[in-house]
DNA sequence: GCATATTTGTCCGTATGTATA
DNA sequence: CTATACATACGGACAAATATG
């Protein structure tokens, strides 16, 4: 499933990549701010050429834009990119959702573990756990592809994510709607699971397309 | 769509990963083959870093592996490989042919050109056309994102179509599938186009997949 | 539109660590 | 186990493109 942490013996450019990745993630940097080689490079104490290795790295997962002798900037969804999104969402999880299986008790595990965030008001943690549930959904598809490609689009997913004003109100009724999603699994009730799913991608992308269009004038 | 080749003021390591990802295509590498810095920056005239750096975007293309400390090596497939391929290739395309409407002309004028090319002998030019046909039909979908995960796909199973040991015995049935695949989308009759379409996928999937089987002793 | 400052693009030399014959 | 080849990483330098006043 990967998107593990670079150990500290993994070579400088993964670290780099995943210190700036959690940055972007955390919301630190926000949409189209430019991430210049110099600083970077000083401020993580490494070499400007492993600062532009790092870079690449980071546009394989599409949280930036590498724009010829302009640098990188940090990658800003469109109002049609959450649109695309979440249209592949719902094909993908939705595919994923027959194949669910004997992953069932560990998509249960993955609300709980949102419940137990959430309770300690850690809402970066809640919606990291929500992601690797509908990433599990996928991953019952059993394609590495298909689990690759998720796991990009869930990437720059977080990029709205950070640009949320009020994580809690976003984040908060996704629990109940896991948790009721699992029920439905676990009764056996494909139909009712798939209406839920498909109901929940509807509410996230209409909350994330008004803040779009909110935060772009 | 992209893909296209990038041009001569364009940055070098572009530039280097561009001139590469020709050479694995055509076959110039094999599988497995490691690819040194040293000798790939003499043999292009670039520096180590600039080599570096195109190795991160071949790898973005799924054409190269990296392994820390061990370099890059050209990508080599699995038969599960494969089979992730084309079960992915038949879901997407078959929701792209429903939705392929305008661009029919546009298919119609691809299998033309991969005609031309046969006729010439010169099948790596039918092999592109064949998958920029197949390309086309997922585009139709209208999600970037789909067209760039489908064209990562693509340029992985050129790998395997390097290995070919008959180019012409492989490419050469797939001009009359295409051919009565756009005849059949000019009828109008998308229910045969797609049983069609299942049949070549199939086809190629099994004759792929023979020769890796064969070719891994 | 021009001159200047900033930043990226690219190369080189070198030192160190890692894997393998 | 040692030797060697190779990747990793740094820092400095300069050219080229872009942004700024």
């Amino acid at each position: 499933m990967s998107a593990l942490p670079s150990s500290s013996q993994a070579p400088a450019a993964a670290r780099a990549a995943d210190t700036l990745r959690e940055h972007i993630i955390e919301g630190q940097y926000r949409s189209g701010d430019p991430l210049r080689e110099a600083s970077i490079a000083s401020a993580l104490g490494v070499s400007r050429n492993t600062v532009r290795e790092s870079f690449r790295l980071l546009a394989q997962d599409g949280l930036v834009e590498h724009a010829p002798h302009r640098g990188v900037t940090v990658r800003s969804l469109t109002a049609a990119d959450i649109e695309d999104i979440y249209r592949i969402r719902r094909a993908l999880e939705l595919l994923g959702l027959e194949a669910v299986g004997p992953d069932l008790p560990l998509l249960s595990d993955l609300v709980g573990q949102a419940e137990e965030a959430a309770a300690l008001g850690d809402w970066a943690a809640v919606s990291t756990a929500d992601l690797r549930f509908h990433q599990t959904v996928v991953a019952a598809l059993g394609s590495p592809r298909l689990d690759a490609m998720f796991q990009r689009l869930l990437a720059e997913l977080r990029l709205a994510f950070a640009a949320m004003p009020d994580p809690r109100e976003f984040h908060e009724p996704y629990l109940r709607r896991n948790r009721l999603l699992v029920g439905l699994l676990e009764s056996g009730d494909r139909a009712a699971a798939a209406a839920e799913l498909v109901a929940y991608l509807e509410t996230a992308e209409r909350a994330l397309s008004r803040m779009l269009r909110w935060r772009n004038r």
